[in-house]
DNA sequence: GAGCCGTGGCG
DNA sequence: TCGCCAAGGCT
């Protein structure tokens, strides 16, 4: 599948040399602070948003030593827009453990991974980009990357997913020219192997790459199980009296705003509640089967009780109230569920 | 594994 | 307009 890990890596890095980002700031005068700095910054977050922060940040902040003194109330006031403080608090806590036991940045892989709010892609992108160890990365980039060039068809969220992207990042790999590679990799990712709209014609691994022989670049990577909306239980009254039918209109703001819908309970309700609450005398209540309506966010499962009324003692409780004709063809913006279920009725006339 | 953290941009 | 997504990590 892999035509073998140097061709990648070269292919890679050749197109790094040539089209790649280098004059980011954070690529200027690289040290291991300023490329920890830039790579936490960065963190679920746009390099275009991030560029303003870095540079105040390390007009403030310019060493890890300067850090080290700062107080959290002003390093928090730096990161104020930027989202995610935790990284904020973090960014501080890691500083003044590293100037009080490692008398400076760690080189080594597992102390920096052991600094709070770095994980094993951001201990790996700094010691690589900066110090050229070779450790892989895996961020949101490689692995939209990796995902199609590997055509990975499972979500890259799941544990199983994700242990088989680290070992591909691994394999991909090359040992040499690593800052070059890992760099290339991420540009790839966010301007080349975009989400939407991949620019596959201008990118140096189409030859090899899996998703795009078998078309799949579109639908990869697969993306977040969407998780299964709310389901809520009503029950919709439809007062009978002579073939028509109590409607109110809505309020303007919120569900249905404006439109006509039946009176709702979220309950059974009992013939004399219905009496009660409706100032009617009842002859019968139906429950019909059960529907469901969906909207965007939830799920609607809706049971239409049909109540035969005898009698109206008050005809008009409230003035959005309306007594509506069930063979009238007066015209009434009714909700889906409402005109469902007077259409229901109105057939068994 | 799932939920949470934040803001800006995009289709 | 609004849901989704973006250089993740922590609980």
């Amino acid at each position: 599948m892999l035509a073998n890990k140097t061709e990648f890596g070269d292919q890679v890095i050749a197109w790094y040399h040539q089209h790649g980002r280098k004059h980011l700031p954070w690529q200027q005068n690289k040290t291991l602070y300023t490329t920890w700095l830039s790579e936490v910054m960065l963190q679920q977050t746009q390099v275009t948003t991030v560029i303003p922060y870095f540079e105040r940040f390390t007009t403030r902040f310019p060493t890890l030593e300067a850090l080290a003194k700062a107080e959290e109330d002003e390093v928090l006031q730096l990161w104020t827009g930027l989202g995610y403080y935790a990284r904020a608090r973090n960014l501080l806590k890691a500083a003044k453990t590293m100037i009080s036991e490692h008398k400076g940045f760690p080189e080594n892989f597992d102390q920096v991974l052991a600094l709070p709010g770095i994980g094993r892609s951001t201990a790996g992108a700094i010691l690589s980009l900066t110090l050229k160890q070779a450790y892989p990365i895996l961020d949101g980039n490689v692995k939209r990357v990796l995902c199609r060039y590997f055509a990975i068809q499972t979500w890259s969220g799941e544990k199983k997913t994700q242990d088989k992207l680290w070992q591909l990042s691994e394999q991909v790999t090359p040992a040499q020219d690593i800052e070059y590679f890992n760099q290339a990799m991420m540009d790839l990712g966010a301007g080349i192997c975009s989400r939407s709209k991949p620019k596959c014609s201008l990118c140096p691994l189409v030859n090899s790459c899996q998703a795009y022989k078998k078309e799949l670049t579109k639908q990869l990577p697969i993306s977040k199980p969407k998780k299964d909306k709310p389901v809520k239980q009503t029950y919709m009254l439809a007062l009978n009296y002579k073939q028509s039918v109590l409607l109110a209109k809505r309020p303007s703001s919120g569900i249905w705003g404006g439109l006509y819908t039946l009176p709702e309970s979220d309950r059974k309700l009992n013939e004399a509640e219905i009496e009660q609450l409706f100032s009617v005398k009842v002859s019968k209540v139906i429950e019909k089967p059960e529907f469901r309506h969906t909207f965007t966010h939830f799920h609607l499962d809706v049971t239409p009780i049909e109540i035969e009324v005898k009698q109206v003692i008050s005809s008009i409780r409230d003035t959005s109230e309306v007594w509506f004709q069930l063979k009238s063809d007066a015209e009434f913006g009714m909700s889906v569920p409402t005109q469902k279920i007077l259409n229901l009725i109105s057939e068994q006339l």
